[in-house]
DNA sequence: CCCTGATTCGC
DNA sequence: GCGAATCAGG
């Protein structure tokens, strides 16, 4: 497989919305997480800059006072002096939004029993805050992206689109993530100390 | 052990 | 330019 242009969009992208190499090389096929951060590298945008981080303009400490030169693709074209009598270019207050990740729209064949979703009670109030604390770092793979060691717990309905799998890193040898594994096997009443 | 990205360097 | 091997860290 060679660097198509499809291909180094999609490595951009997936790149930039903080997708691991590992995930990323999965996606695309034909290579390895090496190729990947290769190829990252290579096109300059190692730093996860892809949707770059607006700075907080105060904590923002720029211990080089001198000029603020090679900056990565600072030149906009140099446009002729118009006083612009066109509304079109909007200052775009957020040109790139950064926290929201569209999430891949995928469907998701349903139908397959799913591990039980324990109902909310007789569980640890603990746990659960974990579980939900979690969701939010979840990795959101599809039915295909899990492997061995992803957290196979699933969210949402898995008649809608909505619907993903946890994809954090397992605990050794169970199918879930520390904070599933907490959910799904409730020893039924001690609740021993967890301590990774 | 599993994973992550970073770097090197022969091809 | 490419990416396996390797490195360094979690």
């Amino acid at each position: 497989m060679s660097w198509t242009d499809e291909r180094v969009e999609l490595l951009k992208k997936m790149w930039s919305e903080g997708q691991s190499a590992s995930t990323i090389a999965k996606e695309l096929g034909g290579v390895t997480r090496n190729a990947v951060i290769g190829k990252v590298h290579r096109l300059g945008l190692s730093n996860r800059a892809g949707a770059a981080p607006a700075p907080a303009p105060a904590a923002e400490v720029k211990p080089e006072p001198k000029a603020a030169p090679a900056k990565p693709k600072p030149a906009p074209k140099p446009v002729e002096a118009k006083p612009d009598p066109k509304p079109e270019q909007t200052p775009a207050p957020a040109a790139a939004t950064p926290a929201t990740i569209p999430a891949r729209k995928q469907i998701i064949p349903a139908g397959q029993p799913l591990p039980p979703q324990p109902s909310t009670n007789e569980i640890s109030p603990e746990a659960l805050a974990k579980v939900s604390e979690v969701e939010k770092k979840a990795k959101k793979l599809t039915l295909m992206e899990l492997t061995e060691r992803t957290c196979k717990w699933p969210v949402g309905d898995p008649a809608t689109d909505d619907f993903w799998f946890c994809g954090l890193p397992v605990q050794q040898g169970k199918p879930y993530c520390e904070a599933h594994v907490g959910v799904a096997f409730q020893p039924m009443s001690a609740r021993r100390d967890r301590r990774r």
